[in-house]
DNA sequence: CGCCTTTGACCCGCGC
DNA sequence: GCGCGGGTCAAAGGCG
């Protein structure tokens, strides 16, 4: 199988190299209507996975549970992979219960970041996808200048969320 | 030629 | 203990 999903935008005359892949964000995920965007990109929420557990006679409890909080957004969007701006390597990609879509996963490839992101489609709503993500950068956004523009306008929509929260 | 995707296997936690 | 569901690994192939 090929590329679904096409990216809409040429690259311009940027060799972006391997934007080809991450581009579609870029492409007209958000970008068609101005704000009209950004209600179509909602913050759908933070989890934060230290379930304490109820156990009662448990002994040594500690925090070795590593907690990581995850963002999730929900986009609409013909594309699956949203281009934040950072590059992002697909290391799987699983069959969901209740969903005919597949969830890809995928990982910064910066070095020293291990931030991970995975991103669904609802059947419920093929044209609704959902990008979780897991950790934060700690790098600078690995970007052509050609697209920057759109990024920030992306940024609008993750800064509020990510700000807040610390690791 | 390097980086990335694909894909099945493997792993792990959990519920029955 | 076993099966299931979800998350990750790693080999092999693809594309710019």
């Amino acid at each position: 199988m090929e590329n679904h999903y096409q990216k809409f935008f040429p690259t311009s005359s940027s060799p972006a190299p391997s934007a080809a892949t991450y581009g579609p964000f870029t492409a007209n995920t958000l970008v068609p209507s101005n704000r009209q965007a950004l209600n179509n990109g909602k913050f759908v929420g933070s989890e934060s996975d230290d379930q304490l557990k109820p156990s009662a006679g448990d002994d040594k409890n500690k925090d070795k549970k590593i907690r990581k909080p995850r963002y999730a957004f929900q986009t609409r969007s013909r594309v699956d992979i949203l281009d934040d701006g950072y590059r992002w390597r697909k290391y799987g990609q699983k069959a969901v219960k209740n969903n005919k879509f597949p969830r890809g996963y995928y990982r910064c490839t910066h070095t020293g970041c291990s931030v991970k992101k995975q991103v669904q489609r609802l059947t419920k709503d093929e044209s609704v996808v959902v990008t979780t993500y897991e950790g934060m950068h700690n790098h600078p956004i690995d970007k052509a200048a050609d697209n920057f523009e759109h990024i920030l306008s992306q940024m609008h929509i993750y800064r509020p969320f990510f700000k807040p929260i610390h690791l």
